[in-house]
DNA sequence: TTAAAATAAATTGCACACAATTCAATAATA
DNA sequence: TATTATTGAATTGTGTGCAATTTATTTTAA
């Protein structure tokens, strides 16, 4: 049985965790690389892209709270993504604030190119089905954790 | 008792550990920027000088090979790192290619004042003792696969 | 109903992050 | 030993990522 930890031990260890996870999402992100510049998309292109696959057309806001990014960053990528002929990007009539983001044919048509690209971490994640599992879960509590806070 | 997944399974869940692990990075570094800030560092600063706490003096390579960096992004880091009076960069007399980082006294003393830099995580991550050892195990798992992968 | 506040994108400036290349030093080998 | 290959750091160019500010539009409230 563990010991209870007292709070200066959650705080070191919060502190160790910080380093694994940076250092884990970049080693990752650099896996899809390689696979994701023979379809020529960056990681963070993709991202959107897959977004707009599983949930089709939305505003720019709600594209950067499913991202995580704001429009300092989304604004250029998805500049790019419509000039490669992508999405589509118009102001909404009904306010004209807000720019809705949609696939175009051609985006649409790229999913199927894209299939293959989760293929990229087989061989590279030496992680059990189960510990996958508990891995995701363990991170998107940690994400509506965090998205909790910011809400208060 | 959870059913033996196949092959496919086990991709798309790998494709779906990506995301949460690039946001839950990302929304973590977030946390510490504030109070990095009062310190005048930056996460990317911190955690050199962290490693270089822990561990002492180093080359610039094995620096990087701790903290998952290239020269491409470390040498400007250390740079200005040296400018800021925290690190001494000096090529070995034994190597002239490699260059030796040393921490300064006020590198070292620095370390004091950043020791309540870990509070930044209190009230942020909602997850029990328990679940951060797992998922700090998992994380440290996933990144020493990835290393054996590299090293092969 | 108009002035003030709020909101979504866009812009700007700074700091990574990395692939690819270059440069200088050292090691390997013909 | 002279040539080639390798190695560590530095440089260059592209692409994020974000805080802060600006702009245009809409909402709120006086």
């Amino acid at each position: 049985m563990a010991k209870s930890p007292n709070k200066l031990e959650v705080l070191k260890l919060g502190n160790q965790l910080c380093f694994p996870l940076y250092a884990c999402a970049k080693e990752v992100i650099k896996i899809y690389r390689k696979p994701l510049a023979k379809i020529g998309l960056t990681y963070t292109q993709y991202i959107v892209m897959v977004i707009l696959w599983e949930f089709g057309e939305m505003s720019e806001k709600e594209l950067g709270e499913k991202i995580y990014l704001d429009s300092g960053t989304l604004t250029p990528v998805l500049k790019k993504l419509e000039k490669f002929g992508f999405v589509k990007r118009q102001r909404m009539t009904e306010d004209e604030r807000f720019v809705k983001i949609t696939l175009t044919d051609n985006g649409v048509k790229l999913r199927e190119k894209a299939s293959n690209i989760p293929q990229a971490l087989e061989g590279n994640i030496y992680l059990s089905y189960d510990e996958m599992i508990t891995l995701y879960n363990l991170l998107n509590k940690a994400l509506e954790g965090i998205n909790e806070r910011k809400t208060q």
